[in-house]
DNA sequence: GCCCAGGTGGGTA
DNA sequence: TACCCACATGGG
């Protein structure tokens, strides 16, 4: 499965090309995550930027009143759950590390640093993952629907193996140097060509690996 | 109108 | 432990 997976990895990387990288401070990113949840990238965005422009640091957001926040980010949706979320996170950074940043969360190890983050409410594995991998350089691999259903229907996880189940499985899997790039590339794969309802099947790059075509032989 | 979007936490068996 | 569900907004 390993083989399999390195396989996948370098055919999308010809077929979609080097992903771009994100690139946040981790406290951004955390925010900018949160508000993703279940969401989609257009009402992220406008979300993110309706709390940048209302509130000049994210100091303000922390001590800003509930429903200021809410109504930032009401774009987003859920914005009754990520409110509190959002203020929560920040406030438990401040008074865990003494001030507004997460860039201690370095000198530990991986696991101890997700533990850390997996336990404020409103951050859970994928958010948690996306915080190390994309602002904090640490090897963990976050699986969000699209890289669930994709990997689900190559066959490299079973198909009853839940997606938080699946961090650490695709972490045993492929090597931490192309964490970012693969899970990149599974999502540009999942949304051009692997959709949820309707797959793309005769433009995939990938169907001789598929163990989805090999069964509905789309 | 319905489905989907880079999830999470709480409830239930 | 393992499912099931609410949560809300906007685009196709």
């Amino acid at each position: 499965m390993k083989n399999k997976l390195l396989r996948v990895y370098r055919r999308l990387l010809k077929t979609y090309g080097t992903p771009d990288r994100p690139g946040l401070d981790p406290v951004s990113e955390m925010v900018s995550t949160i508000l993703s949840q279940n969401t989609n990238d257009t009402n992220r965005d406008r979300a993110y930027e309706r709390l940048r422009a209302r509130f000049p640091a994210w100091e303000d957001v922390r001590d800003a009143p509930l429903a200021e926040v809410e109504e930032a980010i009401r774009p987003a949706g859920l914005s009754a759950q990520k409110a509190p979320r959002i203020q929560h996170a920040l406030r438990t950074v401040t008074e865990k590390a003494g001030r507004l940043s997460l860039d201690f969360l370095r000198d530990l190890p991986v696991e101890e640093a997700r533990a850390w983050l997996t336990s404020i409410n409103g951050i859970g594995p994928k958010t948690a993952a996306i915080i190390l991998l994309f602002s904090l350089d640490m090897p963990a691999f976050p699986v969000d629907t699209h890289v669930h259903r994709v990997t689900g229907r190559l066959g490299i996880i079973g198909p009853r193996v839940s997606a938080e189940q699946a961090h650490a499985i695709l972490e045993s899997l492929a090597p931490p140097d192309i964490y970012l790039p693969l899970h990149m590339l599974l999502i540009t794969h999942g949304r051009r060509t692997c959709h949820a309802r309707n797959p793309d099947c005769s433009a995939c790059p990938i169907t001789d690996l598929c163990d989805y075509y090999a069964v509905s032989g789309h």
